[in-house]
RNA sequence: GGAGAAAUGGCAGAGUGGUCGAAUGCGGCAGUCUUGAAAACUGUUGAGGGUCACACCUCCGGGGGUUCGAAUCCCUCUUUCUCCGCCA
């Protein structure tokens, strides 16, 4: 959500940058302006008739204990008035805020200067690429038929026991993932990110929080009957550990990471690119996310582009780095990098991390502020990647690690995996 | 699931209808003292709206109500604690 104010100093630059989202905000802004204007014109009567009410009240005490009771009746009735005028002006002033606040959550994130203009993938912004594509054996497969022909990862069972795109690991498989998780999770510890376990689903509140609610409301399952939600990523409870806070500068950066299963609804979704492992309603990811002054986001961005970097680095994975496009860049974000693997089998790239900087965009729902120099309280800057999303790293390694004789484990898995061959 | 108690500023904890945005202690910040630090002493220290700045307004778990007036009384929801039951 962006800041009112920034809003009402920066309205046409605000609208000129969401351009590149291929919207036109100026409808959206006017709005907004409108009703904050309404808004406080409201608030400024509803304080001076409350400023008068409270006068009457402390006069009606005074005069009640100095035994002046007629006096104080005489005044009872004036009060009789105000109070329904204070009574309709609240009302009023509810509803106009209520009305600001669903206008204010309607408009995305201002891209950053660097964001392409764009209106969707094919714009994206190549920016990195690095690994060498492996060079198949005749009969090479993708992932899902090797899943199969090793007894990996069986999708059929998923489907008898909850239904397509729950998969089920097996074996090796199963111990892969459990590898691939630890060792993200290791490298990542190592960077001084804080491990935290979470809760796997969260409340309405803090799907406000980092916007996943309401513009995605249709992607999260909703447990009806406790009003929660299974997230659709760890960002989601990780980033609200902070949400209502007053950090102190010296507290940044907060840097944590996590192992949680995502839950996505992927309403809509279907074809060839949902095959196997490339779209999934369950899957497993280990995320990082990080709180940061305002002033470092953006180096802390790049630290975290690094930091995926040397993991895919030490897979040996070919992979590339994307600057999104306005056109395909997420609501909240204000640039994204996205991280793609190549899928040799496959042959085309599959994306395995998002890495984006909110600025104050989350923030400023999340109530989450620090103390500037002058202590006065400022919205931080959030920031969160996959480190990394299991599935599609897993489909990478399948494919591009094939062999006649089997799939070999990266080197830098082994020792998590305890074998060096699926076979 | 049943019975009872409670929820107040960063923390602890007073406050049961007006003089309370809220005592006191701890913590934080600034100053005095000191070569420096500690101790001691003095001052200061919640959040949001609003204003050029003041004024002013709102907030004592959330929502609603009673009253001229609510942290304080009533209703409701949520959460926490104690006891009982159940349980990985």
């Amino acid at each position: 959500m962006l800041q009112l104010q920034t809003i009402r100093e920066n309205k046409e630059s605000i609208i000129t940058a969401l351009k590149k989202r291929n919207i036109d905000a100026a409808p959206m802004i006017a709005a907004v302006i409108e009703l904050d204007e309404k808004r406080r014109s409201i608030q400024t009567e509803l304080d001076g008739i409350l400023a008068e009410s409270n006068k009457l009240s402390k006069e009606i005490g005074l005069l009640f204990k100095s035994g002046k009771a007629q006096e104080a009746n005489a005044l009872k009735e004036k009060t009789a008035g105000l109070k329904e005028t204070s009574k309709q002006l609240g009302d009023d002033l509810n509803a106009t805020a209520a009305a600001l606040q669903e206008q204010l959550y309607l408009i995305p994130n201002v891209p950053h200067t660097s964001v392409p203009a764009g209106n969707s993938d094919a714009d994206n912004e190549e920016v990195f690429r690095e690994g060498d594509i492996p060079t198949l054996f005749e009969g090479a497969m993708p992932h899902w038929e090797l899943a199969k022909k090793y007894d990996i990862i069986d999708f059929e069972l998923g489907v008898k026991i909850t239904g397509a795109g729950f998969p089920v690991y097996k074996g090796k498989g199963a111990r892969l993932q459990r590898a691939l998780i630890s060792y993200f999770l290791d490298k990542n510890t190592a960077a001084g990110y804080t491990e935290m376990q979470v809760p796997h689903m969260v409340n309405e509140a803090s799907g406000y929080g980092t916007g996943q609610l309401p513009d995605k409301e249709g992607q999260m399952y909703h447990v009806q009957a406790d009003d929660l939600y299974l997230i659709p990523t760890a960002e989601v409870p990780v980033t609200n550990l902070h949400r209502d806070d007053i950090l102190a500068e010296s507290d940044f950066p907060i840097k944590y990471t996590g192992y949680t299963p995502c839950f996505r609804r992927e309403a809509g979704s279907y074809g060839a690119h949902v095959r196997g492992l490339n779209r999934l309603h369950q899957f497993d990811k280990v995320e990082i996310v990080r709180l940061e002054h305002p002033n470092n986001s953006y180096q802390a961005l790049d630290e975290m582009v690094e930091h995926v970097k040397n993991i895919l680095r030490e897979l040996k994975l070919p992979y590339r780095i994307l600057r999104l496009c306005g056109g395909d860049l997420g609501f909240t974000s204000a640039l994204t990098y996205d991280f793609e693997v190549f899928s040799t089998a496959q042959d085309r790239w599959l994306e395995i991390s998002s890495v984006s900087n909110f600025e104050t965009f989350q923030a400023n729902r999340l109530k989450l502020r620090y103390k500037d120099e002058n202590g006065k309280s400022q919205l931080a800057h959030t920031l969160n990647g996959s480190s990394l999303a299991l599935p599609r790293v897993l489909a990478g390694i399948l494919e591009n690690y094939q062999t006649e004789n089997g799939i070999k484990i990266p080197d830098a898995l082994v020792p998590y995996c305890g074998f060096e061959l699926i076979d």
